[in-house]
DNA sequence: TTTGTGCATTATGTCGTACATATAAAACTC
DNA sequence: GAGTTTTATATGTACGACATAATGCACAAA
């Protein structure tokens, strides 16, 4: 079959698209060809449409994409205006847990675990004195929690969302935020077993006292074993 | 003033929002209670419209919108069925770098370092032999190349892109296509240094022998060193 | 000059209808 | 029963009308 199919290569595969979709191409095209920055207007509804050849319910269906993915604002009277979309926004409404697929799931995982061992040397270099103080106090009575072995899921978003806010960078912020119902998702729906404790485990404790030292190596290679028992 | 302003914190924003950013939360609420699934199909646009109490207009404009986030996928006569959005294809879009703010920009580039830092556990225990044997062939001119001290993007694509592969981790991988554009207007746009030569500078091939002794832990350290000099 | 009010203008937002188009499912042919 | 045609139906596109909100202008009041 597929060998058969081979001998059709050069044929292009038709058209499936809408208007709509050729219409949000060719804005996106004229969005980069003209170099719009931010603040920026474009042309409104009606001439887009007398521009391009479509009506206006075509053009705005359009636009509703572009505004969709944060690329435009509108308002009456003023028009159409460029803007800067806010990257995290938007996957923060498409990334519904119990919809995405499993596969895409266990990819987000592993890319939180990179991100937290990787964001070690940001978290070194910008650490306040305060934030460090603002650390011990969240862990201060780790003993009694560490004791009974359980995995508090509040805690752990409360350390380690600390850990975030200190690396100073918005998008890394809502992008945990943003991971955080799949967390839960992950843990709840027995997707993933919940951490137990084991060997070369380094605690939230020990990672404070590491970050005291800034020694962005140390703490990296603490954050490391921290997460052990969530990788597989 | 703001201080007088805070006297009035219980005023509520006044709601500026649409009818359809109103049916579009309204569908996003259904979704999550109802706990519908990939497959799942919901009503059609005139019966929504009927529920609602609004035009078919409005739902359309809405269904459009979560189509452009990927949560649905429409044909005509079958209907409206969920679908589990691809999250890299909807960034893909809107992140167009002239467009995206400079501090977006930077934080999506330190987010780049510490991925690449952090997974390095996942190209240490995925990467076959055949793998490294591929980037043995990605840098066996590497000589000449560092000769001239040239910082070569293409190069740089090539074996950080394999990394990526060796991850096995689709949406990772799909994250650095996305990323590259941000990384050519970052660097040609001068809004940062094309790296120079640096003392605790490991390069590409001695990352390979790093990767050939299958120690994580060493591996991590060389690719942070690697990218010492894109650290600030 | 400044401040407030009202009105006209204008671009987007919403509505309803009509028809085009694709396609799933039923009806039909052999 | 397999293949074909027809029909019904849900989405896609178009158009016209009006609603709504923001802008700016004109004019009046302080």
């Amino acid at each position: 079959m597929m060998e058969k199919l081979r001998s059709f290569s050069t044929l292009s595969a038709i058209d499936n698209s809408s208007m709509v979709d050729k219409v949000e191409l060719s804005l996106l095209d004229f969005f980069i060809n003209k170099q719009l920055k931010v603040g920026d207007s474009i042309p409104k509804e009606l001439e887009l449409a007398d521009l391009m050849g479509v009506s206006r319910t075509v053009i705005r269906e359009s636009l509703n994409r572009l505004r969709t993915m944060g690329l435009i604002e509108t308002k009456k009277k003023k028009g159409t205006v460029i803007k800067s979309p806010d990257i995290t926004l938007i996957l923060q409404k498409s990334i519904i847990p119990h919809i995405l697929d499993h596969s895409t799931l266990r990819d987000i995982f592993e890319l939180r675990l990179a991100l937290e061992v990787g964001m070690a040397d940001f978290v070194v270099s910008k650490a306040t004195n305060e934030d460090i103080l603002e650390l011990l106090e969240i862990v201060k009575d780790e003993e009694s929690q560490s004791a009974n072995a359980l995995f508090d899921i509040d805690y752990e978003i409360k350390f380690h969302g600390k850990l975030y806010e200190i690396t100073a960078n918005d998008t890394l912020r809502e992008f945990q935020k943003l991971l955080l119902p799949v967390y839960n998702y992950i843990y709840s729906s027995g997707l993933l077993n919940l951490p137990t404790a084991q060997k070369k485990f380094t605690s939230h404790k020990q990672l404070v006292e590491l970050l005291q030292t800034r020694d962005a190596e140390q703490f990296r290679v603490g954050m490391r074993h921290h997460l052990e028992n969530h990788f597989l």
